[in-house]
DNA sequence: CGTAAAATTGAGCTGTCTCAATCAATGTGG
DNA sequence: CCACATTGATTGAGACAGCTCAATTTTACG
């Protein structure tokens, strides 16, 4: 059950990696920072990690020493405060950064959390930050993806603010949906969808009862289908006009 | 009352601007973009601008050309959806950057207002760029102010999914208290206070009738009092408790 | 001094939460 | 491969934080 079997990830995400084609997977090196991922898959090749669902890739307040790019699976970084509240900063799909904040930064003071397994290439920081001085395409490039992060988070901050559950969740939904159409994934108006309930609480600053109701809603009115881990996409418009 | 008296600010924010000593105010130019000011102050010598109160200095959905940083007064970084919901992203005050989040973007996706009367000076956007690349010193310190700012908005997602009406509206006024302490702009327990309760309202997510009531009870409770454009802060320790 | 903007107060209302019970799905060990 | 344990989803009843509307007072300012 341990290290018996090789998991080899089928890396989905590579073909809407932001670093495709700068030649930055040739840094990724394993630094040895992270602890082996317990009851299961060994880690392998250069810089090439994995961790189970649900487990934390990195945590809130250690030092940052690298760089590190979401290979294949969900995550989320998310930031906790006393007792059990805990907000989910942003989702992580397929082929972005993990750790664009760590960038220009020292301290951590966010943690990564794996969602699905996942896999994820592990770069040394000041390596990565001279890669990216030494071009100023992969430098446009970076800073494209770290504003279009930032931009992201304004977002979120007038969704908690301004609008109401069914207006959050329904954005939450379209933006996943987005991203992951741009990415090729949509399938039968379908994509892979393993957020439970709870993660999309976390998110909106609602909590999990609430969400379902809504999402019930959603599925009375035949704005979509949840079943498994897939969402179908039954009628996009009138969810848009749900989302204010 | 047009151009007859020449306004002459006395850029408080000087003292602590987050560009001090990088000699970068010489590159500050007058490009000319902005409307002058109407019925008031004239705009002076090189690229330092003004506007009055409750106007905007720059809005939604304009290209960006130009880099600008606070001089003088308050601001605040606000972002639009329809008819009348606003929701303020951040407070920006005397020696911070008015435009960190255009450094790095073509558009822009919110606006920029006075709160007070402010004065300010615009750079060239791409000379701006040519300087920070030029020099390690300033590069780093403008990612530093760049991150921070980011820390902030991160902050302020967790407060709005995570914190009551209470929790945050005493949340704003340490994270407000902190940053003019840092700068030396705590005289007699008290700082210069000009935000309306609308302004936290906006910033907080709350209706300002709640907010007004929430302010209410905090001085009942004597752990602040605000009165005319001053907050007194009257139990530091207290509020922090309630800030949970 | 007069008008406009901001703050205060009160009475009701509602969106979202809490708690709790039940049901479905998923995973685990024998 | 089945039985059980765990995790996640659904539903309902009741509570409350924060909202709306509206009237009144206070403050700011030309």
């Amino acid at each position: 059950m341990n290290n018996s079997k090789t998991y080899s990830p089928p890396r989905s995400g590579c073909d809407s990696c932001i670093l495709d084609g700068l030649g930055l997977c040739n840094l990724a090196i394993d630094c040895g920072r992270e602890r082996p991922p317990k009851g299961g898959r060994a880690n392998i090749t250069q810089g090439e990690k994995t961790q189970n669902a649900k487990r934390t890739i990195f945590s809130q307040n250690e030092p940052v020493e690298t760089v590190a790019i979401l290979c294949d699976g969900w995550a989320a970084s998310t930031l906790r405060i006393s007792k059990g509240r805990k907000q989910i900063l942003s989702f992580l799909l397929p082929g972005e950064m993990l750790t664009f904040r760590a960038l220009f930064e020292s301290g951590r003071y966010h943690s990564t959390e794996a969602i699905t397994p996942v896999s994820y290439r592990v770069f040394d920081q000041s390596q990565f930050r001279n890669a990216m001085f030494a071009s100023q395409n992969i430098f446009d490039r970076i800073m494209a993806g770290y504003s279009e992060e930032r931009c992201r988070a304004d977002q979120m901050i007038v969704d908690l603010g301004q609008r109401s559950a069914t207006e959050r969740i329904a954005r939450l939904l379209l933006d996943i949906w987005t991203r992951l159409e741009k990415s090729g994934k949509v399938k039968d108006n379908s994509i892979a969808f393993p957020l439970r309930q709870t993660h999309i609480a976390d998110a909106t600053g609602l909590t999990n009862v609430y969400v379902g109701k809504v999402l019930t809603a959603f599925r009375n009115e035949r704005l979509i289908s949840i079943t498994g881990r897939t969402l179908t996409m039954l009628d996009i418009d009138k969810l848009r006009r749900q989302a204010a």
